[in-house]
DNA sequence: GCACATTAATGGTTAAACCATTAATGTGCT
DNA sequence: AGCACATTAATGGTTTAACCATTAATGTGC
């Protein structure tokens, strides 16, 4: 057994763990609203400045939002894919990786999902696709206000899929590649309305085939589907 | 077009793009050491608070290194996986996905790996496979000072894959997931000897596979190294 | 009851000082 | 000369106290 050195010279380190441990452990529920910084210094027993830092970093990990002026402050999140995201980019960007490396990585693994889902399907309650299948459509509705990104639908889509196979894991990961997509591409919101009901067709597709339990053809049509939805935003 | 805020009423946000995007475009190289704070302050035209909030948040994206004392400093890391890894198990914490799925996943991940390096293997340089296999040997010598991890010695292996399978992304992130895996098991260091003779021998026979382009032999052997690797932990 | 000014709370920033850690340097003894 | 140890200086870590900018709630007058 190694030890750890005792004292932690860094104290905002140590407010960091405190505060992480509290949001992970459910005694900070989503959506709770921290105390004012100026509090926070009194509970801590610390200064303003290193408080901060500590905040800073909390922020940096999506764990807080942190907002400005009267009412505002830091409220805590549900951890989220979003480090894996911004990791995606890094990588990108420091030229490591490119783009297309990031669309393969996407189909595979949004086939690997559907071909799970297709395997776990039989034995599950199909109500929950029914429902997903409806909301997206709703989604991507002509009228609707809030211009959904076709990225956003797959990852919800793909995110309950990875449910129904298993393995939530592969829902934040894609969810995390196809920000990143939609990032890099400058999430133009909306699409054509040709565009959108292709779309929607696809995913009628996949689902159908994973209630039918084809693997083959839902692995097949998941990958079809993700290639189409990069190519289009080239 | 949506156009952004004029003004970014955070200024430790400014620097911090600043500095990530000297870092992305090689303009601040791996190793090389930034000026004091006290002097960035000056040359950022900032409070040393802000300034080190700014540092705070680049640490934290594993982009800096900063250590206290003469000679201390920050030092510029490349961009590298460490924030999946962070993700992933900020996700297993926060119960919305359990050390079972991760495994999963990272057996997952292996397989395509070899599966897509098998494939291409043909056209390419044997080389470095063999060269690789050679230190991967020397990493588990039972001599070896720094007693090796089995999941580091994972990561390069698969991390080469990667490269020869067309996508360094895989290797990223194998590398993030079993890097998770390790710390979950508290990443005990060395393995008892026939442990790490075993280790060795499957991954000459994935190498081997992968070398014959035998792409059902080589993911069926991936998948199960890792499986073996996480239950051996346990 | 609406429009607008006022107020107060909050996060963002600055400045100057001091502490703790670390590496380089100096010093003296052998 | 060379080793052991004290000194020094540079660096990041922390504290304090003040002020600014933004925002939501409150008050005020029409």
């Amino acid at each position: 057994m190694r030890f750890k050195k005792a004292k932690q010279n860094r104290i905002f380190q140590d407010i960091v763990d405190q505060i992480q441990q509290a949001i992970a452990c459910g005694e900070l529920a989503q959506g709770e609203k921290l105390p004012s910084e100026r509090k926070l210094c009194t509970i801590f027993t610390t200064s303003r400045g290193t408080l901060r830092e500590a905040l800073r970093i909390l922020e940096q990990k999506k764990l807080l939002t942190i907002k400005l002026g009267a009412g505002g402050g830091a409220v805590v999140r549900k951890p989220n894919s979003e480090l894996i995201t911004e990791n995606l980019l890094l990588l990108l960007a420091g030229g490591q990786a490119s783009k297309r490396h990031l669309i393969a990585l996407s189909a595979d693994l949004a086939a690997q999902v559907a071909t799970l889902a297709a395997t776990l399907a039989g034995g599950k309650d199909v109500g929950p696709l029914k429902q997903l299948v409806a909301t997206l459509t709703e989604l991507l509705e002509p009228g609707n206000k809030n211009e959904n990104p076709l990225s956003s639908v797959d990852a919800l889509l793909f995110e309950e899929l990875a449910e129904i196979g298993g393995n939530p894991l592969y829902g934040f990961l894609l969810q995390a590649a196809l920000t990143a997509i939609g990032r890099l591409d400058n999430d133009s919101g909306s699409a054509e309305e040709t565009r959108r009901n292709r779309h929607l067709q696809e995913i009628r597709m996949i689902v159908y085939a994973v209630a039918q339990n084809d693997q083959k053809q839902a692995k097949l049509l998941a990958h079809k589907h993700i290639l189409g939805l990069a190519v289009a935003n080239e």
